[in-house]
RNA sequence: GCCGGAGUGGCGGAACUGGCAGACGCGCGGGAUUCAAAAUCCCGUUCUGGCAACAGAGUGUGGGUUCGAUUCCCACCUCCGGCACCA
């Protein structure tokens, strides 16, 4: 028989502690009284004096297994601090809801043809009874779930507001300039928001990094001829040919070219993306869903990458405003960091090299003109540049047109990005992606040295491998093909003019001209899809280089005795013509003064952040309010006619095509009707290109949005959730969310980068529009650690599952099996090692209050740490002393210990240290101190003969964010038995009750013990008054007897006290 | 490889801003209570030596700074997490 069994057993004769009947109970009471319901401003319950304290739990994806041990390690953590918060006089908003779209349930329907909403809607009712099981204080009323339509309904609103606007970058210079005075200003605010809890909103400013704007606005400004009609220069889904565009006035374009316009710039777009698909699964797959050898996780079933028309989300739009906010946060450095490195800012140069090709132009569009390129080639070789003005450029490449910044003329020259511009002399050879445009035309067109097939055999290996697979191959072997192409180094073939008589002309000239290779480590997705090579300061360039033996050249002076390869350290430039002598920094600037001088290169901001793909082929998803007509322009559906709800299906399984086609297209008579029916606006007119005719046949999108879209902004919807004209109530969400947001978000640090970079980016977007006040969602970030489990492990390191092990003596085991001994470890607990540990059954046995305080009491929240089901035990019996405290637990009335006495100075001191301690604790997310501090209460109570009331009750309010069903048990029965003068009546809740304050001065013992160390080690001990000062000390310790003693026969040197600590005797 | 975080008794862990290492809990040992057991209460519990007083060692390893280091500095080892050819 277990301990809480036999105990339980006792109960039934006796007054023992009963959770599994006390606990049901107050559960029922508290939902029957509503006694978590958070009221809104303007309902009558509403106290504005308050401040307010919005806290907060990760959204959980329910499961169909249920609760796991790890879910309520963050959520009773919540729970406590929306307790204290609550006695502190915080009104606190602690709700919870459901992340329901996604995978699993969709699964299902294809096995079984259960509709997924059936089985969502199972799993949410499992979870919820499970939570409340646990006695967290949720306003319940505020739960929703994602796959709700009257909450979808506002996901796809909001995605209609990114369709419907544009990034307006504004004058870049400008802002760049404000930035360090904004960014002071918003620390400023950020302070004061955490100091108030709450202010006056401001909305619909800027950050002063751009802003998004309606596209109606955009679109005013083209035809009032305020900005010139042009593909948005910084759109990724163009190329670098069509970046930055001119078309003539906006009056003279036609339909399509406006809408080719209008939609470079919407922050939602279509664009093909290359995707893992899937055949036979009818799907496309995320990278992490493919094998190494191109085979579907699932299933084992080939996957072919196939560009697909994809919605995605220009989330590299916020990139420098989602990296300044980090600044603004209250969150762990770890994620901080992590989405800096996500992001990947980088600081740089854009340069260009003249290339030299036989064939100019050609595939990728502009003047071909062989002669020219002809020209180029022979004169890089025999004739030095000697003009360094500007006028170089055209001799070299004669008959460029002059690109404007941003745009491209890719058939003349070759654009790099590169954040080492100081380095230009030193590159020896330049690499383009297998996927860059040149490699295409040299296909066309091949150069004399061009080994064609070679190359296309490169080309085409490549191309069936991801990113994934082509940067995380286990070797690291250099592979690459030459193109038979030329460029000019611009800066070695200007130098070689410049420096008169000192250096070589031909030698220079040999130099400046410089092959051009293709090579998988380059990766067309990032920069330009080509890079200059400077083997000498970096060490890919210089493994590269050696692999195929292209020469290297160090520009920077390394230090003596440097014995490695590249050099990337610091130094003074070498082999650099004018930069000759100048630091990395100084040579940065000055190369790039020149290069834009030259009008060759401009400084650039590149960033790994990459545009968000938001599509998915799935059924169990938001479906787009996106509708196309026949030509396949798309058009959004208005607002009123949202939500677009999902269709019935017959059945889930995905269609097996070679033909991408999401899952939706198999509903047609979903999918298709007439404009006026799918609510798209009825174009006004002929030059109206965002609506259409109402008897127009259309078609809906059919892809769905990801899992992630929902939990972008649930932590809006809770502060209004049954709003049915708005996504949230202006004056809700202005409140609960205050300056600051929300006030502590608690959850899992596996969302450090995804859920809560998206979610920010999407309230930037609103906050920019004016929806909400907050240029942050969340304020305190906090991640729970890991709980994990044991398991055992054999001597050649493979786990065994704990049911195959058996304890022969103590920590000895051995498994049963083979008679092997094993050694416990720790592992993740997983369904193999059958070391998962089921809450249901923790709380049948002991209890949620026991269950709740062990999980606290495990260890600090942010660390991992194992569940170990013996320790849980030592909480059960916390719980068990406390109520004996209270109760005798043969008679089950009021312990007789239990008084009205005024307590004693020693009772009232524990009391008011507990107070204290556990109120900071509480503060500092430091539960497992905090519930140390409990025991120690209990501890000094338990042998007391006379516990007064006056210490227990105000002890009970302590306890009871903990261990809320035990504490309101407790008080309930101390008013029962009018034990609690004056106290608020019976039917108070102590959840609603006060924090009871603490006396400083009641907190100080009168006495301390101070340590006496001689040479730092302790020998002694001297009883002091708590506040003696430091020459005291020092007198009452070298006074002591046992210090004389062992000062005896040496001087003393020294002596250091420091008050309230110790006093240390140096002595010879 | 790079960037974080962490290594403290048999176990989970504690230690403010450089000031008595091991709070609190588990486990274990002893005692009280009991016909007995469970439960409960009390005492002990870092290691080594000693009956003991006491002595010595001790916070991953090796150095350093300091009257004094788990805490600060340098080098290294191990584990966990993230990133991984981003020019």
């Amino acid at each position: 028989m277990t301990e809480a069994a036999a105990h339980t057993q006792k109960r039934e004769r006796t007054g023992g502690y009963d959770p599994g009947e006390i606990e049901p109970r107050w559960q029922a009471w508290w939902a029957a009284r509503g006694v978590y319901r958070a009221p809104n401003p303007g309902e009558p319950e509403f106290d504005p004096t308050r401040p307010k304290f919005y806290v907060l739990d990760m959204f959980p994806y329910p499961s169909g297994a249920g609760l796991h041990v790890g879910h309520p390690e963050g959520y009773t953590a919540t729970d406590i601090v929306a307790r204290y918060k609550r006695a502190r006089g915080f009104n606190v908003l602690h709700p919870m809801g459901w992340d329901a779209f996604g995978l699993p349930a969709e699964q299902y329907a294809i096995q079984t043809g259960v509709h997924p909403a059936i089985t969502t809607r199972k799993a949410i009712d499992t979870f919820r009874r499970q939570l409340q099981r646990f006695g967290f204080c949720y306003d319940w009323s505020r739960e929703f779930a994602t796959i709700d339509p009257d909450y979808y309904r506002w996901t796809q609103w909001i995605f209609l507001k990114l369709y419907n606007s544009w990034f307006d970058a504004g004058d870049r210079q400008q802002a760049a300039g404000n930035r360090q005075q904004e960014e002071v200003r918003r620390r400023e605010e950020t302070k004061a928001q955490r100091n108030e809890g709450q202010g006056a909103q401001t909305f619909g400013g800027a950050e002063g990094k751009g802003r998004a704007r309606s596209i109606e606005e955009l679109v005013a400004e083209f035809v009032s001829r305020q900005r010139e009609p042009r593909i948005n220069p910084d759109a990724a889904e163009h190329s670098a040919t069509d970046k930055g565009q001119v078309f003539g006035p906006w009056s003279t374009l036609d339909r399509a070219t406006k809408r080719r316009i209008i939609d470079s710039y919407r922050l939602a777009y279509l664009a093909e993306q290359t995707v893992n698909w899937c055949p036979k699964l009818g799907t496309a797959l995320a990278n992490e869903e493919v094998t190494a050898d191109g085979l579907s996780e699932r299933g084992h079933f080939p996957v072919f990458r196939k560009p697909l028309k994809q919605w995605m989300l220009r989330i590299t739009a916020y990139a420098d405003r989602l990296l300044d906010g980090l600044n603004v946060v209250d969150w762990p450095e770890s994620t901080r960091i992590q989405q800096t490195e996500w992001i990947g800012r980088s600081e740089g140069a854009e340069i260009e090299f003249p290339l030299c090709m036989s064939v100019l132009g050609g595939a990728s569009g502009g003047a071909s003109d062989s002669a020219s390129g002809t020209a180029c080639l022979r004169e890089a070789v025999t004739v030095p540049v000697r003009d360094t003005e500007s006028a170089s450029r055209r001799q070299v490449v004669p008959g460029r047109a002059a690109p404007e910044a941003g745009s491209g003329v890719a058939a003349e020259v070759l654009r790099v990005f590169t954040t080492r511009p100081d380095t230009i002399f030193g590159a020896t050879y330049m690499v383009v992606a297998p996927e860059h445009p040149l490699v295409a035309r040299v296909l066309e067109h091949p150069e004399p040295e061009t080994d064609i097939e070679k190359l296309r055999a490169y080309v085409e290996a490549a191309r069936n491998r991801g990113d994934v697979e082509r940067m995380a191959g286990a070797e690291k072997t250099k592979t690459g093909v030459f193109t038979g192409v030329y460029c000019l180094n611009p800066a070695v073939a200007a130098d070689s003019g410049v420096a008169e008589g000192s250096t070589e002309p031909v030698f220079a000239a040999h130099r400046a001209r410089i092959p051009v290779w293709t090579a998988d480590y380059v990766l067309m997705g990032y920069g330009t899809g080509a890079i200059m090579a400077v083997p000498g300061q970096d060490q890919r360039d210089w493994d590269f280089a050696r692999t195929f033996g292209l020469p290297i050249i160090r520009t920077v002076q390394p230090p003596e005795g440097f014995d490695g390869e590249a050099y990337v350290g610091d130094g003074s430039a070498i082999n650099s013509g004018f930069l000759n002598g100048l630091e990395i920094d100084d040579a940065k600037q000055r190369i790039i003064d020149w290069l834009e001088e030259k009008g060759i290169g401009r400084r650039r901001v590149q960033y790994k952040l990459r545009d968000w793909l938001f599509s998915r082929q799935r059924y169990w998803g938001e479906p787009f309010p996106i509708v196309f007509d026949e030509a396949g322009n798309h058009y959004p559906v208005e607002e009123g006619h949202l939500p677009v709800t999902l269709p019935e299906m017959a059945d889930y399984h995905p269609e097996e095509s070679d033909d991408p086609r999401p899952l939706l297209a198999k509903a047609s008579g979903w999918a298709r009707m007439t404009a006026g029916a799918a609510g798209v606006r009825a174009a006004t007119d002929e030059g109206d290109v965002l609506g259409l005719p109402p008897d127009a046949p259309v078609s809906r999108e059919t892809n769905t949005m990801p899992g992630w879209a929902g939990s972008c902004w649930y932590y809006l919807r809770y502060c209004d959730p049954k709003n049915p004209a708005c996504f949230s109530g202006p004056e809700a969400h202005q409140y609960w969310m205050g300056k600051g947001g929300v006030d502590l978000y608690i959850g899992g640090a596996e969302h450090a980068v995804l859920h809560l970079l998206y979610a920010r980016f999407w309230h930037k977007v609103l906050f920019d529009l004016g929806y909400v006040g907050t240029i942050e969602p969340f304020r305190k970030l906090f991640h729970q650690g890991l709980i994990t489990s044991y398991a055992y492990q054999r001597p050649d390191k493979s786990l065994v599952a704990v049911d195959a092990v058996d304890e022969v003596e103590e920590g000895k085991f051995i498994e049963r099996e083979t008679g092997r001994p094993v050694a416990q470890v720790v592992a993740k607990m997983s369904k193999s090692l059958k070391n998962v540990v089921n809450p249901d059954d923790v709380i049948a046995e002991y209890g949620a209050d026991t269950f709740r305080m062990y999980e606290m009491f495990m260890g600090p929240l942010e660390a991992s740490k194992p569940w170990n089901t013996r320790d849980v035990g030592g909480l059960f019996k916390l719980c068990n002393r406390i109520w004996r405290l209270f109760i005798d637990p043969d008679s089950g009335a009021i312990a007789a210990a239990v008084t009205a006495d005024a307590p004693t100075r020693g009772a009232l001191r524990i009391l008011h240290k507990t107070i204290k301690l556990v109120g900071e604790d509480i503060e500092h997310l430091k539960f497992n101190t905090a519930i140390a501090r409990l025991f120690d209460f209990v501890n000094a109570l338990t042998p007391m003969d006379r516990r007064p009331i006056a210490v227990l009750e105000p002890f009970l309010r302590v306890l009871a964010p903990f261990a809320p069903h035990l504490a309101e048990e407790l008080r309930h029965r101390l008013c029962a038995a009018g034990l609690i003068p004056g106290a608020p009546a019976e039917s108070v809740s102590i959840t609603q009750l006060p924090w009871p304050e603490h006396d400083e001065a009641l907190t100080k013992d009168d006495e301390v013990e101070i340590a006496v160390q001689i040479l730092g080690k302790v020998k002694a001990k001297i009883v002091v008054p708590a506040d003696a000062d430091e020459a005291t000390l020092e007198r009452v310790a070298l006074a002591d007897a046992k210090v004389r003693e062992q000062l005896a026969g040496r001087t003393v040197r020294k002596v250091i006290a420091v008050k309230g600590r110790l006093v240390n005797i140096v002595a010879g």
